[in-house]
DNA sequence: CCCTGATTCGC
DNA sequence: GCGAATCAGG
């Protein structure tokens, strides 16, 4: 594979959207992320986001350069969702292992619940009384998701699914797991709740 | 262990 | 110019 003007393009497109380079590698193909990373480099865009072309007196430190507003507001509204049912809630918090390993790509909480596709969102973390806290994080990461297909999903890929499976708009989250589990850090939060006031199993 | 980008250097 | 190997870090 060349570095044609297209993949070159994608590349830029890519970089500067964040991704990270074995990403574009992947998405790109014939190539590793070392020869992404070496292209980024000869192309000079080195640091993505912080634009600074022309010589700049650059900005000593850098961080999120390429993050305008996004305060979080704690009290602002981290308010998840209604819950339309008592429905299911979160994960099982099992003792440490819930039964990792399945071949099957449907390893996602994927709750089939027949709800009439009008405005309930199910499949969510439903909220309990999970950490507030790990709930904005949650709503947080989803804007940075990969929103990847169920085909899409691999051992190393969160496979917490958002939206509702009835219609188009569902996808995984796709971000990198937390090593051992199935979702990343932010689902993994409100996955695995600390099993606290959830003894009404009384079997 | 998984991953990230950065650098080097033979090709 | 290219990218594998390596480095440095999370």
């Amino acid at each position: 594979m060349s570095w044609t003007e297209e993949r070159v393009e994608l590349l830029k497109k890519m970089w500067n959207e964040g991704q990270s380079a074995s990403q574009i590698a992947k998405e790109l193909g014939g190539v590793t992320r070392n020869a992404v990373i070496g292209k980024v480099h000869r192309l000079g865009l080195s640091n993505r986001g912080a634009a600074t072309p022309a010589g700049n007196p650059a900005p000593k430190s850098e961080e999120k350069p390429a993050k305008p507003a996004e305060a979080p507001r704690p009290e602002a509204q981290p308010a998840p969702e209604p819950q339309p049912e008592p429905a299911e809630p979160a994960e099982p918090a099992m003792a440490e292992a819930p039964a990792a390993e399945m071949d099957e790509p449907a390893t996602a909480p994927a709750r089939k619940t027949i709800v009439p596709a009008g405005q309930p969102l199910p499949p969510q973390p439903s909220a309990n009384e999970i950490s507030p806290e790990a709930l904005a994080k949650v709503s947080e990461v989803e804007k940075k998701a990969r929103k990847l297909t169920l085909m899409e999903l691999t051992e190393r890929t969160c496979k917490w699914p958002v939206g509702d499976p009835a219609t188009e708009d569902f996808w995984f989250c796709g971000l990198p797991v937390q090593p051992g589990k199935p979702y990343c850090e932010a689902h993994v939060g409100v996955a695995f709740q600390p099993m606290s006031s959830r003894r009404d199993r009384r079997r």
